[in-house]
DNA sequence: CATGAATGAGTTTTCATTCAT
DNA sequence: AATGAATGAAAACTCATTCAT
C-alpha cells in the first residue's frame, strides 16, 4: 500500500522530533523558560510554526515530553552509576561531575519546577513528573546506602539523604544559568565532601 | 492637605502596594509564574486593573518590587541571625528553619531564578537580583567561618560552602512547593548536619 | 470606592454586549455561519478584536448566547400571541407572517441547527438548545389545540401538529436566505391554511 | 495498459471516490459541518490526506460533488417516484417516507443551505446547487397538480406547494438530526394529510 | 484614586494545499 | 497511486497597557 519505506518515516519521524526538543531546550535556555514562544523553537529548530504542529499537539506537550525525556536519561544515567563497580564515594562524585558539566541542566530543573506548579499543567503531567523525580531518588539512596555500608557517607535516612544531594544538586545548577555570576567555584568535590563521614572529609 | 493626611496617605499607598505584591506572589503560587496576568493579580488583590497601574508602572515592576523586598528581607534575617550570640551551628539551624518553613519561600526561589535568566528582564534587574544574592550570601559565610573557628562546622572556603548551604536550602523549598510529594522528610536539623564537623555530628 | 455609576456601567455593557451579537447575526447572514470569523465581527460591530473578547470568553460562546437570545425572543413572541384573543388561525398567520419578514430568522435557523449537531459544542449547549426548542413547541401546541375545538383547525396530536408548523416555518425561512431564488412566492396565508380544516380552507 | 484495466481502474477510481464522499458526509454529520477538515475526511475514509487530493481537486470540490449527487440522486429518486402509476397521495408517502428515513438526510439538507448561504462558496456553486432545487421542485408540483386533479390535494398553485412539502420534509429532517431529541413522533403520514383535501384527510 | 472598557501587538493553534519519496 | 511531512496564511485567543469616566 504505502510507497515509502515506513520503518525509515518512523526513524525519521523521531529524528525530527528529537531535534525539535533539543532546538526547545537550548533557545530556552538561552531566552529563559517562561518566554519562549513556538515561534522561537520553530525557528531555533529551522522548521516552520505549523511543522512544529505536526509533531506536538501544543506547546504543553512539548514541555512535557520534554520532561520525560529528561527525566528518563536521568534517570537511566543515575541507576548506570548506581551499578556500577566502585566505592560509593566515587559514584556521587559520577554524579555530581555529569549533571553540573552538562549545559543545559539548570534549564530540566527550573522546567521541572515549572511544570510541577501552574495549575496550567494538568494534574496527570504533575504526577508523571513528580512521580519519575521520586523513581531517580531510588539508585541515589542505594549509593548512599552503600557508602553507609562502606563506612564513607554520613549516616541517616538513606532516601532523606539522596533528597539533600539531589536537591543541592539542581539548587547549584540553578546557579550555573548564563547570566548568573556567583562568586565562587562550585567543584563537584565540594559538593561530594558533605556527604562524606569521618577523618578523609574531615581533615581535607 | 495637612501633613497628618499626607502622612497618612503615604501609609496607606504603602499598605495596597504591599497587598498587592503579597496577592501577586501568592497567586503565582497557584498558576504558575509565566502564566499571572495583571489581570490575575490585580483580581487576587481584590482590585481593579487599572488600579494596580497606579501602583506600578508596569508588570516588570511588581516582578522587579517582589524581588527586591524578598531578597532585602532574606538578607536582613540572615544578617540579624549572624549578629547573634550564638554557635554557628544554631544560626544555620535557625536560617534552615525559617526557610523550610515559609510558605511561598520556593515560589521566590523561582521567582529569583526566572528573573535572573529570561532574556526578557532587563539586565539592570538581572544584575541587582544577582548582586542581592550575592551580598546575602555573606552573612552566611560568616556564620559558615565562625564555625570552622569554632571546630563545629567542616573545613573548607566559607563562600563556597555558604553558597552550598544556601543551594541546598533554595533546592529544597522547590521539593515543598504544592503538587510535590516527595516521600521523605525534609528536616532542617538534617540539612545542618551535612556542614557539621566532628564525630558527634557526621558519625552519630 | 467606585468613581464611576456602577448601573449605567451595567447598562453600558448590556448595550454593547447587545450590539456585538447583533453584529454578529448581521455578518453572518452575509458572510454565511460557517465563515465568519471574531475579526468579521468585531469589524461589523465596529470594535477591535481585543474588545470582543472582553465581551465574550470564545467564539463559541458568541454562538450560544446568540441561540439563548434568539430561542428566547421568539418562546416570548409565541407565548404572546397564544396569549391574544385571537381565532387560533389568526395566531398561526401571525406567527408565520412576522417569522417569515424576520431578515434574519433564516440565519437563527442554520445556527441553532448548527449548534445542535456538531461535536464541537458541549452537550450542555446542545441540551439548551433543544429543552428551548421543546419549550416554544408549547404554545404552537396550544393554539392548535384551540383551533381544534374551534374546528378551524385540522384534527392529529396538537404536539405533533406543531412540530409540523414550525418545522415547515423553519425549511421556509431557509428559502428565504439571500443567494436563495425560489421561483414561487411564499405566503404566510398558504402555510396556515394546511393547517386549517373545514371546506373553505381546504377546499377553496 | 489493456482496455480491461483501464476500465477497472476507471471502477476502482469511482469506488474510492464514492467512498471518500460517504465518509465526508458521515464525518459531517458528527463533527458538525463547519468542522471537519480533510484530515478528518481522510481519516473516517481511511486514506491519507494527500491521496483525497488524489481524487478532489480541492475541499470545495468535494463539498461540490457531495451536493452534485445528492442533489442528482434526490431528484432521480423523485422523478421515478413522480413517473409511477400511483394515486398522487401514495407517492407524496412515498417521499415522506424514503426522506425521513435515510439516515444523513438533515446533513444533506444542512449542506444544500450552508452552500447556497456562504460568500465562501462560488457563484457557481451557489447556482449550481439552487438550480438544482428548483429542477427538483418539478416532479413534485406535478404529483400535485395530479393530485389536485385526482381531487385528494388541497387547492393551490402546484409549485407554491411543491415548495412548501418539500420545505416541510427538509425542517423535519433537521429535527432528526442526533443529539436531537423532539418529543414527538414524526410520521410521513401526518406531513401527507396536510396536503390532502377532503373529507378523507380532515375526519381521520 | 478607582474602574473596567478598549486596543493592538503578540502567541497559539488550525488547516488547506503542495511535494518529495 | 499512496503517503505523510512541510508550509504559509489565516484564525482564535491573550494580555500588557492606556484612557475616558
Amino acid at each position: 500500500m504505502s510507497p515509502r519505506n515506513v520503518e525509515k518515516d518512523q526513524q525519521m519521524r523521531e529524528k525530527r522530533l528529537a531535534h525539535i526538543l533539543e532546538s526547545a531546550i537550548e533557545i530556552m535556555a538561552v531566552k529563559g523558560i517562561g518566554s519562549v514562544s513556538i515561534g522561537d523553537i520553530a525557528a531555533a529548530a529551522g522548521v516552520s510554526v505549523g511543522n512544529v504542529y505536526h509533531y506536538f499537539k501544543s506547546k504543553d506537550e512539548i514541555f512535557a515530553e520534554l520532561l520525560r525525556r529528561g527525566q528518563t536519561g536521568y534517570g537511566a544515567f543515575v541507576s548506570e552509576i548506581a551499578g556500577r563497580q566502585l566505592p560509593a564515594a566515587d559514584k556521587l562524585r559520577a554524579i555530581s561531575e555529569a549533571w553540573l558539566a552538562l549545559g543545559n541542566s539548570w534549564a530540566y530543573t527550573l522546567l521541572i519546577h515549572t511544570a510541577r506548579m501552574s495549575e496550567t499543567s494538568t494534574d496527570q503531567l504533575r504526577r508523571e513528573v513528580t512521580g519519575r523525580f521520586t523513581a531517580n531518588l531510588g539508585p541515589v539512596a542505594e549509593i548512599v546506602a552503600q557508602g553507609q555500608r562502606e563506612g564513607s557517607v554520613v549516616p541517616g535516612d538513606p532516601t532523606e539523604l539522596a533528597l539533600y544531594f539531589v536537591s543541592l544538586i539542581q539548587g547549584l545548577t540553578l546557579q550555573r544559568a548564563p547570566g548568573v555570576e556567583v562568586p565562587v567555584g562550585i567543584r563537584a568535590e565540594g559538593v561530594v565532601r558533605l556527604f562524606l563521614a569521618g577523618s578523609a572529609a574531615r581533615d581535607a
